[in-house]
DNA sequence: TCCACATTTCGATGATAATGGAAACGTCCA
DNA sequence: TGGACGTTTCCATTATCATCGAAATGTGGA
């Protein structure tokens, strides 16, 4: 049986602690200069470099040319999402520093997962929708009932533009750190959009993590009737 | 069994060959001895073994010692399925010798998927459910109606059992070979058992692939409405 | 008790590949 | 035009690891 050719290879660019890192970093979804990627995986540019040309190889990764930087970013949402896959089926990682746990707590607390928001917010957002009668979860799908139309119309979304998109329109997204489900989709991605763009959380700079503002603290306890910190 | 799987170490795992080869042949959800893997595997059974230990260290496989043979297996169902995630993710491989092809053309038209039915048979009865109205496909989650409650008792099925198991009850499964969905889950689990014990589906030795009987063909006929051969 | 067989452990080997130093390339800026 | 910087290419080194021969372990059968 070689059906293994192609699964290797792929399997091969993540077995790699290295490259490991590296697309770790880059499930933020965000373009990432190829220094910084070298710096997020501790290893010199030249081996980082040599990681990103096998990947962008194999299509997992492409470049994008900025005068004399080069940002990488994943290439498709479905390959971030068999990474984050492959996160939650590995389990949570071992911590090793205080920085670590540090760092650790706040991806806990939210962080981007690719286009959409993870971690215990959202977990705890997917969460209230559910019992508010918004969202009915349906095995791995997440079925937008006719009170959560008027719910995410009056949030400021275009629910018809979002079904138009060539990807799955709501589903449920393992999160690895809370070991629960969260919206993801194309619904998952337009909230998350939304709620940046009011300014409810903040992209912290280089890294996954996000931080809720006081706006957001408030906002989510009046829409979603939730208290987060 | 300390399980510190770490992205990389799972990955790891796939990436080589001779474990993707070892894996693969455990897909099909039953034991086999190591010798039998290593065979399968085209590598001494001191590499097997070797692998094998490494498997078993990760939690991805169980022993279970029977005389002088020691009988491995996928320990969960998860990791079987995420592993046909990950060929589903890799896509088809190319073929390379006549016999290969003559393997690949029978686990094309009918094979096990862990523990239940995959291939060109398990997407067209699956398809045929649907437009039955016996199910409902919503996202990755297949829907059981009414009228499927009562074709599935009338089955032979015990549904609420079924329901009673710890693992999802009704789902699809990316089939890599079809690039279509087919029943998963309990449900599709029971639904190959039961039509096994019909006699419908007898299991090839030492081989995922699954072949289809005149009875079988008849009531899926019957059933089903559909043509298999 | 002895042999056959399945499997594992040990040890050595060889291939592969990650790594970083040196240097080249291109871009930005002064 | 020259120098700083981000990035890549080239190259040599090194470490890792899959592999298999040899031998050990353990089980079944005669």
């Amino acid at each position: 049986m070689s059906l293994n050719r192609n699964v290797s290879s792929i399997a091969s660019l993540i077995s790699d602690p290295s490259r490991a890192a590296i697309l770790l970093h880059l499930l933020d979804g965000r373009c990432h200069p190829a220094g910084d990627l070298a710096a997020a995986a501790g290893i010199t540019p030249q081996t980082a470099s040599f990681h990103l040309a096998k990947m962008a190889e194999l299509g997992i990764v492409t470049v994008e040319k900025h005068g004399r930087h080069r940002y990488y970013r994943i290439a498709q949402a479905s390959d971030a999402e068999m990474i984050e896959q492959l996160l939650s089926f590995a389990g949570p990682a071992p911590v090793v520093s205080l920085r670590q746990s540090d760092q650790m707590k706040k991806l806990r607390h939210a962080r981007m997962c690719y286009d959409h928001l993870a971690g215990e917010a959202a977990v705890r957002i997917t969460e209230s929708l559910q019992s508010a009668g918004h969202l009915q979860k349906d095995g791995l799908q997440l079925h937008v009932t006719a009170s959560g139309e008027r719910f995410f119309a009056d949030f400021g979304l275009d629910l018809p533009q979002l079904r138009k998109k060539r990807r799955a329109f709501s589903r449920c997204c393992l999160d690895w750190t809370e070991r629960e489900h969260h919206l993801a989709g194309a619904l998952g991605q337009g909230l998350t959009e939304r709620m940046i763009a009011m300014d409810w959380f903040r992209r912290e700079e280089k890294s996954r993590a996000v931080r809720i503002t006081q706006e957001g603290k408030q906002g989510i306890a009046e829409r979603f009737g939730i208290r987060l910190d």
